[in-house]
DNA sequence: ACCCTATGTATCC
DNA sequence: TGGATACCCTAGGG
């Protein structure tokens, strides 16, 4: 273990004028009455060096002297101790002066580091023009690209008409049904299923898939059986409902059917098992080109990966289509054009190929970030447009796929800052959007919402960079990245850590009284429960093989929400 | 109210 | 090229 860092708290004892007798050990503390700068010995260690501070000795002496360890025998007179908070140091950039952290439900940013949300110097969070500008924290960029004709037509005869006939968008702003926590490792993945309403089926970083009936709150089953690490990416397959392709980082593609958790193996790139970490090949990209009957995987080194849905079995030889040995973490088939797909990675790169040509250099476009990319999607409906998520805290809008992708159109700071502990935020489009203006992505930095930090979940105009809604609950105090716009009806659904939830919009009824909207707030009632996993078991149909969780911890209880249809409020607005 | 830990990416040498 | 190391708003468990 290493030595904390700087306890920094110094204690200022003052030993009781009576009792100078009885201090058999305290002699330093007697000193520390005459100049505070001498405080417990474990104080001043701490105070030389910060750097290589962890030395051992050092350790053992703040074990050995607990800084307010006093004499069992008298309990009445102990030494009066006082905290020197003062000395505190930032734990960003262990400067005395001030201290990065929450006050409460605010975070206080370092002042000696770039502004934690746009990564500019000179300001912090609190004063950044990207927050404080729009409502709550996204603006959009300005154009990078000048205005050329066409987009001056389209900016001052267009734009204001479209807002116009564009009815506000219905967003699902309330936790309905329940919070279930379905897996028992963070939720990497989400996806509706193509004809059943109300079955959303996830994946989490242990690789178990699950299925999740959220009307029957109780409906759900866990798969151990598709993956064995994180899941990376799930579809089902184009003609049979029944059957789902995913890819995990266990560097396999598998066909499985949902009623028996069996996976088919399409793709295993690690058929002889772990031989370390040089070796493993990990699989994060897959997505499915129904017309050509192919399911597209891309792996960890830069390569694609295909395979044909008709048997089951690659074709081709893998292509690489990043940079040698970066890991390709996104991938999505064009919805209109069968023949183009967009990949994304950790080489920085988004990159828009041709299927016809891939074997003779397909790459049609290239659009560099100047971070990680973690996701870039076609819209949905036209196919014409293209959404970025990048380390750098900044969506990227390409408005046109047929113009010049060099800059995109558009860059709209929002905080997803990348954390090891987090799934990748992945800004995604709303699929029933006509506008293909509307997208969701959850947000890094919390809000205070009525003392409470929370992490809101971010509708963005991409056409403008406005933010159309931000979206909390207050039981959930967890930062909720993946997130999965319903196909077909105004549902949103959210992985957030290990547990699921379904939002939907509030009741349009509701929300015309707004003088009761506070008192109702208060009475807002929330019932959380625990079921038994056997329970839940009882009321589903058949215990399937795979269902039981030998090993692990939690999972055998089911949180769940319920919501009183009528009396609830949500937080937010 | 701490403390610990899992572990991806960038950066530095 | 590769190992060592640092890292701001984690989440959950002890």
């Amino acid at each position: 273990m290493a030595a904390r860092p700087q306890r920094a708290v110094r204690k200022l004892v003052v030993q009781r004028d009576s009792e100078s007798e009885e201090s058999s050990d305290e002699e330093i503390e007697n000193d520390a009455i005459e100049e505070e700068e001498a405080v417990n010995e474990e104080e001043e260690e701490d105070y030389g060096d910060d750097a290589d501070g962890d030395g051992e000795g050092e350790q053992e002496d703040n074990a050995a002297t607990p800084s307010s360890s006093v004499p069992n025998g008298k309990k009445k007179k102990e030494p009066i101790t006082i905290s020197l908070k003062t000395a505190k140091l930032c734990k960003v950039c262990k400067a005395k002066d001030h201290q990065a952290g929450f006050v409460g439900s605010v975070y206080v940013d370092c002042p000696n580091k770039p502004c934690f949300l746009c990564k500019q110097p000179g300001h912090t969070t609190a004063t950044c023009p990207h927050r404080i500008a729009s409502e709550h924290g996204v603006t959009p960029a300005p154009r990078r690209q000048s205005l050329g004709m066409i987009d001056f037509v389209h900016e001052r005869q267009l734009r204001s008409q479209i807002q116009k006939m564009m009815p506000p968008p219905v967003v699902p702003n309330r936790v309905d049904c329940a919070i279930i926590k379905l897996h028992s490792r963070r939720v990497t993945n989400l996806e509706f299923h193509p004809t059943k309403d109300n079955i959303l089926i996830s994946g989490d970083k242990k690789g178990q898939v699950g299925i999740w009936d959220y009307e029957k709150v109780y409906e759900k089953t866990v798969y151990n059986s598709i993956h064995t690490c994180i899941v990376g990416s799930i579809r089902f397959h184009p003609t049979n409902t029944e059957m789902i392709y995913s890819c995990g980082a266990d560097g396999t593609v598998s066909c499985s059917d949902l009623e028996t958790g069996l996976p088919n193996r399409a793709i295993d790139l690690n058929p002889d098992g772990w031989n370390g970490p040089s070796t493993w090949r990990m699989i994060y990209g897959m997505d499915i080109n129904g017309t050509r009957n192919v399911v597209l995987a891309s792996d960890n080194t830069g390569f694609l990966h295909q395979v044909d849905i008709r048997t089951n079995s690659r074709i081709g030889k893998p292509l690489l289509i990043h940079k040698k040995g970066s890991k390709v973490v996104g991938l999505h088939c064009n919805p209109v054009d069968p023949d183009l797909f967009i990949s994304c990675g950790n080489d920085h790169m988004a990159r828009i190929w041709d299927m016809r040509f891939l074997d003779a250099e397909g790459q049609l476009a290239e659009l560099p970030h100047p971070r990680v990319v973690n996701s870039a999607f076609f819209s949905p409906k036209s196919g014409n447009k293209i959404l970025t998520t990048c380390q750098d805290n900044r969506l990227r809008v390409y408005d046109c796929i047929f113009s010049n992708l060099a800059e995109p159109s558009r860059e709209i700071v929002h905080s997803h800052d990348f954390n090891r502990y987090l799934t990748c935020f992945r800004a995604e489009w709303d699929p029933k959007d006509p506008s293909e203006n509307l997208a969701v992505i959850g947000r890094y930095i919390s809000d205070d919402f009525n003392g409470i930090a929370l992490h809101p979940i971010d509708f963005i105009d991409v056409s403008t960079g406005q933010l159309v809604a931000e979206v909390v609950d207050k039981n959930i105090t967890t930062i909720t990245p993946v997130n999965k716009l319903h196909p077909r009806l105004d549902v949103l659904a959210s992985g957030s850590s290990r547990s699921l939830y379904i939002w939907r919009p509030k009741d349009e009824m509701e929300d015309d009284d707004k003088g009761l909207e506070a008192e109702e707030e208060i009475k807002r009632k929330v019932t959380i429960f625990t079921v038994p996993d056997h329970a839940a078991a009882k009321k589903g149909k058949d215990k399937r093989k795979f269902d039981e969780d030998e090993d692990d911890d939690d999972d055998d209880d089911m949180l769940c929400q319920k919501s009183s249809k009528k009396k609830e409020r949500s937080v937010m607005d």
